[in-house]
DNA sequence: CGACAACCGGTTGCACACAATTCACTGCTA
DNA sequence: TAGCAGTGAATTGTGTGCAACCGGTTGTCG
């Protein structure tokens, strides 16, 4: 049933995939750890405060999807972004059960000062633009894949 | 100088790659995590011991360089496998200053539990092994890039 | 209406990951 | 050889990230 002759191969292909992927999602952070430090931000929080400036105001939830995190990492996030000054956070007086975030006036501002951010990091990488867009097609095939299988393999194989 | 047309553009482009690279990320993280999690492994102690068992012994220092960690991540993951009894650390004769990493008789034995994995979770992916190579080419190559834009980075744009 | 399940966010505990510091050891040099 | 800069690992502090659990709210069903 399975092959012997792959066996090898694919093992060492595997390995290197996991420190290939390791490796790069540490350099993308490496790469933008000292360009948001100096907006006083870290890249998860940038990530939420992205998503805050574009959708206006979100609840909790729809922020974890969006991102995929839960509370346990949401929360004390947020709660770091709002001492900081940058977000708001209100129980929803519709359902008391929700917690509505919204960026604050510096938060506002702090989206000006990020602005040449995106700029700076994808001139940085020496990418073009159709680079740029097959790379994100393609690790949005790659995450699908893995969902799906980790799906797959919750229902017991 | 700047061109206001593709500024929205690539400013989508790049919230974009963020989200989606973060999320590849921890797809393959919560794939991983059943799996290891039958052997006692975590997602990088799984990586040091892939390295452990190829390379037979090697020094602190050697591990970070391949797996680009420090030692103030690499100190603690190593005391927990050691505690675990996957692995021995001594100090090395020849530089007392380095210590040298190896598997343990039980470290050995875990290798032959965790021989089915890459094809559990490869086959779970549903790629081929050629779509798997191509992934594989595209990461280093942005790594590489996102290395290469960092230096540039830090010695002043 | 009242019980009960589902839902939402927060908290706790554990494990990375990095920056900055400390400490022992090594190697070079005056 | 004595001092001193450099190196390798460990430690400390902060910030994710997930699992498990808790507590209040909502919605539903008998």
């Amino acid at each position: 049933m399975t092959e012997r002759v792959d066996s090898e191969e694919l093992l060492r292909l595997e390995r290197q995939l996991c420190f290939v992927l390791h490796a790069t999602s540490r350099a993308f952070d490496a790469l933008y750890r000292p360009v948001l430090g100096e907006l006083g931000l870290t890249y998860p929080q940038y990530l939420v405060m992205l998503t805050v400036w574009e959708r206006g105001e979100l609840t909790v939830k729809e922020l974890g999807r969006v991102l995929r995190l839960d509370s346990g990492t949401l929360s004390p996030l947020l709660k770091r972004l709002e001492k900081a000054g940058f977000v708001r956070r209100e129980r929803s007086r519709e359902d008391e059960r929700s917690v509505v975030v919204r960026a604050t006036e510096q938060g506002t501002r702090l989206r000006e000062q990020a602005r040449d951010i995106p700029r700076r990091v994808l001139s940085a990488t020496g990418l073009d633009e159709q680079q740029l867009s097959q790379l994100h097609a393609d690790l949005i095939r790659v995450t699908e894949a893995l969902d799906t299988a980790a799906a797959r393999l919750e229902q017991g194989e």
